[in-house]
DNA sequence: AGAGCTACTCGGCCGC
DNA sequence: TGCGGCCGAGTAGCTC
């Protein structure tokens, strides 16, 4: 389940894969991955003879930045991206081929079929679902524990629903919240209008730190990798929390709780989390 | 009218 | 072995 720090560490290794290339024909196998435009005939007319020039992310989207169009591309839990030659197998998962002149493919593999692509012409994406109503990048300026504050205090959603929500702030996923409110020392059931102005403050700087060591993790001392199926990857961080139920808390060593949030599994401390 | 729910997408996987 | 239920990111559409 790609969060912020995985979709960062695949927009890297991707920019190295694909910059420069140009896309000769592209092969669909499961037409629903396209969401926009919905003839999916148009969207590889569209294609035909684009060069990628860039890749962006904002939030978990990817942006290929093409001649005259930008394609949003959203993983959601297990799309994959890898770069082959024709010759090279391929199965059942594989949705969608953008094949370049030079002879090699551009690979979407997603078992679950979740993943979303979105094709707009060049400017207008920012301005269109599905990356309109996206809150701030958590490392730019715009993202302060005032805004933070100011954008909850009048919400009686749970802390932890709350910052899933992709409005407030982009990139948190299920394992990263539960991270990041571990860090902070908040239980993530908490009502988000009842933290204080203290705790938005601790919390806003854990969300960027635990993003940001991801990402450098990511980058450097963990890596992103290509696997034996030749697709971008990246190892498994440590972590406080997340999916380490029953286990000991690595602080404190109580026994971690699981609780059910917003119909999320939520792992937490209930002596570090108040 | 804005906020907050629920259904929906899908298939691997788990438990009965 | 067969089958129903679960999981999850984001959006549409509903309710209040």
């Amino acid at each position: 389940m790609p969060e912020l720090p995985e979709v960062e560490t695949v927009r890297r290794t991707l920019h190295g894969l694909v910059i420069g290339k140009k896309i000769q024909k592209v092969t669909i196998h499961w037409p629903k991955i396209i969401k926009k435009p919905i003839e999916i005939e148009q969207f590889k007319d569209a294609l035909f003879g684009q060069t990628i020039h860039d890749v962006h992310r904002r939030g978990k989207f990817l942006k290929f930045i093409l001649d005259d169009y930008v394609l949003v591309s959203h993983l959601r839990m297990e799309g994959r991206y890898g770069l082959f030659q024709p010759e090279e197998e391929y199965d059942h998962h594989t949705h969608v081929i953008f094949s370049f002149t030079d002879g090699s493919e551009l690979r979407y593999r997603d078992v679950r079929k979740f993943g979303t692509m979105h094709l707009f012409s060049k400017g207008e994406e920012e301005n269109e679902l599905p990356l309109l109503q996206l809150g701030p990048e958590p490392f730019c300026e715009q993202f302060t524990a005032k805004y933070l504050r100011e954008r909850l205090n009048k919400t009686t959603r749970k802390i932890k629903t709350a910052l899933l929500d992709q409005s407030v702030v982009v990139g948190l996923g299920n394992i990263y919240v539960d991270e990041a409110l571990f860090r902070s020392g908040i239980n993530p059931e908490r009502i988000a209008s009842e933290l204080t102005a203290g705790e938005y403050k601790r919390l806003h700087k854990e969300i960027i730190s635990t993003l940001q060591e991801a990402v450098e993790k990511g980058g450097s001392t963990v890596r992103s990798y290509v696997n034996t199926q030749g697709e971008i990857g990246m190892f498994q961080l440590q972590l406080f929390v997340y999916g380490r139920t029953d286990e000991p808390c690595k602080k404190c060593g109580t026994i971690l709780t699981r609780t059910v949030v917003g119909g999320r599994g939520t792992h937490y401390c209930e002596k570090c989390q108040k």
